[in-house]
DNA sequence: ATTCCACCGGAATAGCGGGATA
DNA sequence: TATCCCGCTATTCCGGTGGAAT
């Protein structure tokens, strides 16, 4: 059933990328300047989960890295690292002067100072830039002739805002890169590559590609994640091929499965706040700090919570609707698509 | 229309852990 | 070894907001 497992994971960056042509291009040519010594202007990546901003933004960056042996590609997730320290550290790591720099001793100052004061060239990808605490790391890298900066986020505005005024004035200028859900056509051509490298020949139809790309509506990550899932559950019944059966019940697991992936980031005060709302529905703040108290031994204090609160929100496991005392949180429901999530 | 109060989130501060320094 | 330094999380304090009750 599967040939090459690693073609099937969603960091699986292709050896071409389908598509996504003009964006490819646009690309390469801002951060094009690097590969001649010059500084190349940052670039803004935009669009809706799953439409291939991280997949273009690394592939291009490859292809940088081939043609150029002295630049670096430093890929920095501001998921995990969302502080201007952590982002910084990252970046510093990458053009190798972290010899004497040791965590959380030495201050954000000698940090930026040695990232700063580098010959080393660079592609500086900040994935999930709308995740940044600080945005400080932006402006940081911004002017520095050596790296070229790539901001990939969700959605324009969320970069701005809140209060975003300085960040807004110093990208308005920058090369922007828009990105759109992919077409259902445009799914399925990208699920039968994936399925020609990593799966037995004829173990799924175009019929089933084409139920699989309906459901994960343009989503690229959500599509081979279903197509994943499907094959490992016929390689566990030791099928011959996918059945429609299989397909059926591989969408809801992958969905689940990419969720839990972002609650497992969760420590375990948070997980107790999200099961509270998961399993008590669309519920008010104060409800939902009891439930919580009651759930764990050393309960933290409800500004703490209100934390957890709107950093699930930022992360799109909850939303809240209502201001107020109106006010009530809910997990996102997945079958609603829901604005640029 | 006015008052009430649950809820929100900014800012300052404390405590922790790990590494450096004397 | 004792002390300092730093980032980070959690806590404390508090002014503001806007539905809901009166």
């Amino acid at each position: 059933m599967i040939r090459d497992a690693r073609v099937l994971r969603t960091d699986f960056v292709p050896s071409e990328v389908e598509h996504r042509d003009g964006e490819v291009n646009h690309l390469s040519s801002v951060l094009e300047p690097l590969t001649r010594g010059d500084a190349a202007d940052t670039a803004v990546v935009t669009g809706p989960s799953g439409a291939g901003k991280t997949c273009l933004t690394r592939f291009v960056a490859g292809k940088l890295r081939e043609a150029t042996l002295d630049v670096e590609t430093v890929y920095v997730n501001c998921w995990r690292n969302y502080t201007r320290y952590r982002a910084l550290y990252r970046v510093l790591e990458h053009v190798g002067r972290t010899v004497d720099v040791h965590r959380q001793s030495t201050p954000t100052d000698v940090l930026l100072d040695r990232v700063t004061h580098t010959d080393q060239r660079a592609v500086v990808v900040l994935d999930e830039a709308d995740q940044l605490e600080d945005p400080g790391v932006v402006y940081d890298l911004h002017g520095l002739d050596q790296y070229a900066v790539v901001v990939v986020a969700n959605r324009e505005q969320d970069l701005y805002a809140p209060e975003g005024n300085r960040l807004r004035s110093r990208l308005q200028a920058s090369e922007h890169v828009r990105m759109d859900r992919y077409g259902p056509d445009q799914l399925v051509s990208i699920l039968r590559s994936r399925v020609e490298n990593g799966l037995e020949r004829d173990v799924v139809t175009t019929a089933q590609l084409e139920r699989i790309a309906d459901a994960a509506a343009g989503d690229a990550r959500l599509a081979i994640g279903i197509l994943r899932s499907a094959a490992r559950a016929a390689d566990r019944q030791d099928a011959d091929e996918i059945t429609d059966e299989i397909v059926t019940a591989a969408v809801p697991t992958a969905e689940t499965e990419m969720r839990q992936a972002d609650v497992e980031n969760l420590t375990p005060d948070q997980v107790a706040v999200f099961e509270v709302v998961r399993d008590r529905g669309p519920v008010q703040p104060g409800e939902i700090y009891e439930a919580y108290v009651d759930r764990v031994d050393d309960p933290k204090t409800e500004r703490t919570v209100r934390s957890y609160l709107s950093k699930m929100q930022q992360y799109d496991l909850l939303v809240a609707s209502g201001s107020s005392r109106s006010r009530v949180y809910e997990v996102v429901d997945d079958d609603l698509p829901s604005p640029g999530a």
